[in-house]
DNA sequence: TATTGTTATACTCTATAACTATA
DNA sequence: TATAGTTATAGAGTATAACAATA
């Protein structure tokens, strides 16, 4: 049964603390264009790790395991699935090293370029759609807030948090 | 072994590709502030989540489980765990409504609520600490245009997608 | 019949350890 | 001895289905 509306007032639940966390609004946002370029990418068959990967490979052919691994922080053994996922497909192939018999050297099929550009466009729209309300500064502006706001992330390892009680 | 350095250029991984995109930019600024937010509430023996919770029945008392499940946008099963943790924890109580006895009334503790001004305090200058390097008015510039993002990204809901081969 | 809290379950992501074949 | 790829496994986070108590 429907809770009563007329009433009792809904009494909407206050999150204005949360949103005056500028963290949360960066969390938001990025979940909302994860979602959407997860929805652009699923008809072509493609996951955001394994697009990502077959974009690298294509870019940079011959390329192997680890150094693809490194790029896009995931873990070697991870990277495995992917790999997998995209040489069944045959959109890659796991290519011999002339210079080190352990290492793979990776590199797209023709099958595998036309759709990396076919998905590549569609990414390409994806952006255009998600950013056009800020405009073209206000995309640049913000990328290179976002990237100010890494480095400061990523600048600060472990023990700098102010002491805590529990 | 190491692989030779000297002989062979160590060929660096180009990825400016995936660097174009803002949506790229928008995830690794998000990891990294998650990253730093969750070492920041490790010390109060807090998660992400579990601090969120708390903070929202301090301020909304009398919070039932579907209420705060919904402005957590977390499944009421999977909320059950989390109010557990807070439960055991000693900082909310699982009071019965007045109204409805299938429902929870959401109450923090005394534990809970000075628990939660001290965490929140952290949060605030990890906030400072991350986004110093842009400014108020940055931040402030920051946060609408993530705003603006996050709703185009929600806007759209299946369909929209250009067509795509296989 | 519908809703609240709950359990059980499954699926994705991610992280670690250990193995093999090469170096 | 160290490295590349691989397997197995375990932990988070998240999503769905079904159940008992209550509305």
């Amino acid at each position: 049964m429907m809770t009563e509306t007329a009433e009792l007032a809904p009494d909407p639940v206050s999150d204005r603390v949360l949103r005056s966390f500028a963290g949360y609004a960066l969390k938001r946002a990025s979940n909302a264009v994860q979602a959407d370029l997860v929805r652009t990418l699923e008809p072509f068959g493609l996951r955001m790790i394994t697009f990502t990967a077959l974009l690298l490979i294509v870019e940079n052919p011959d390329l192997s395991q680890t150094q693809l691994a490194g790029v896009l922080a995931v873990e070697r053994s991870n990277l495995v699935t992917i790999v997998d996922e995209l040489e069944q497909a045959g959109w890659i192939a796991r290519g011999q090293s002339p210079r080190d018999r352990r290492s793979h050297a990776l590199r797209a099929t023709s099958a595998g370029e036309r759709l990396c550009t076919a998905a590549r466009r569609a990414v390409e729209a994806h952006e255009a759609r998600l950013f056009s309300s800020i405009g073209a500064d206000g995309k640049a502006m913000l990328v290179n807030a976002l990237g100010l706001v890494e480095n400061a992330g990523n600048k600060l390892p472990v023990g700098a948090n102010s002491g805590a009680a529990r």
